[in-house]
DNA sequence: CCATGTTTTGACAGTAGCTGTCACTTCAGA
DNA sequence: TCTGAAGTGACAGCTACTGTCAAAACATGG
């Protein structure tokens, strides 16, 4: 009875069905793998019927591409003042979502990170997110120092900045990105900081 | 581009089969959408059964996906000298490439642009790719001067290129990337020239 | 507590992408 | 011209995904 935010009764079974779908997704994707996962085998381990799954989630790839906290961390960037770089604005506003993580945050986004770096097709769709980072991450510096966010400069250092992050995160990583892959980011970004004069 | 090598009969055949289905399929595509066009349209508008066409290629978006000239502008990229800078290296490699378009290659790879950048699934396959260029041309770098494609240095700088490359095709560009779009290539790679100190 | 309308759900049918199999045709090389 | 290899087409089957419709679960006003 004592829920947080969820008001009403229907909203808190929402919240449940969604979260259960997730979970019996991800499990039997690391057991039998993500093609070989049928939408009604989900379905049936979360107890729900095939046609509520796609309620949920419009495509089996949505159970994974789901990311909550894109809009945290744009939201913390541009919280940054203007005296800050480009580049230490981004690490700082990344940092401050990711360093509150608890343990559980982190080992759900490992499960997720593990499953998309496997899956081409997943992992295509993760990349073309994070490419569209880029206008945000452009509109977010844009707006920090009063700028317009068509000028070329934020989208190239925008763009920089969002493909040095990229670069860092190689296929192959089985693991998935962890805390302690902070330091690899901040060491990467600090080799581009290092080379930058802009601003 | 043109391949003047029909050696036997068959292979003639074979390329022309191929052309054959991917013209029909893009200008099907153009007509009725991408998702609207069924496979078994495209076979028939190309003369062959729908198992023929899954022959050619693996899926409906491999018809729109394939390209061509990455591994020549990495070739390209190999061949500049060391003393020539990373974001040079590339602009010449790309340049090198571009310009020896025919008009007729221009137009067929705007048309193909077209359709990738209005359905999500096949801009996602195709950012993947780009991000995984990543890889290729920090390995160019790397062996162009000698050093370890592992140095940190060399993705970074690698990431930073890419990502500006494609900050300046955002999603909603309709017309593709043509000839007169080479000047903003090279003027957001001046830009981020103008901010490297590196090398 | 009940009657109301709204939301959520499940069953069903249908479309289309994709895979695998098997026999038939077409071509290349000796 | 013969023989093996490669290309082709018809067919069957699985699964993701969509749309419809009626039943069930829930919220709300009386």
């Amino acid at each position: 009875m004592t829920s947080p935010l969820p008001a009403g009764l229907r909203e808190r079974k929402k919240a449940k069905t969604r979260l259960a779908i997730r979970e019996q997704a991800i499990r039997l994707f690391e057991e039998q793998g993500y093609a070989a996962t049928t939408v009604d085998q989900i379905a049936e381990a979360a107890e729900v019927s095939p046609s509520t799954f796609f309620r949920y989630f419009p495509t089996k790839e949505d159970v994974i591409l789901t990311d909550d906290y894109d809009p945290l961390i744009v939201e913390a960037i541009k919280a940054q003042p203007p005296g800050v770089s480009p580049v230490k604005a981004l690490l700082n506003g990344m940092k401050s979502v990711f360093l509150q993580f608890s343990a559980e945050e982190w080992e759900s986004e490992r499960r997720r990170q593990r499953i998309y770096q496997a899956v081409p097709e997943l992992r295509a769709r993760v990349m073309n997110q994070t490419v569209m980072a880029v206008d945000m991450l452009a509109a977010a510096l844009a707006e920090r120092d009063g700028g317009s966010a068509d000028d070329l400069s934020y989208r190239v250092v925008a763009g920089a900045i969002v493909g040095v992050v990229v670069a860092i995160t190689p296929p192959g990583s089985a693991n998935g990105f962890g805390p302690e892959d902070l330091g690899q980011l901040e060491e990467a970004l600090n080799i581009l900081e290092a080379n930058f004069r802009l601003r």
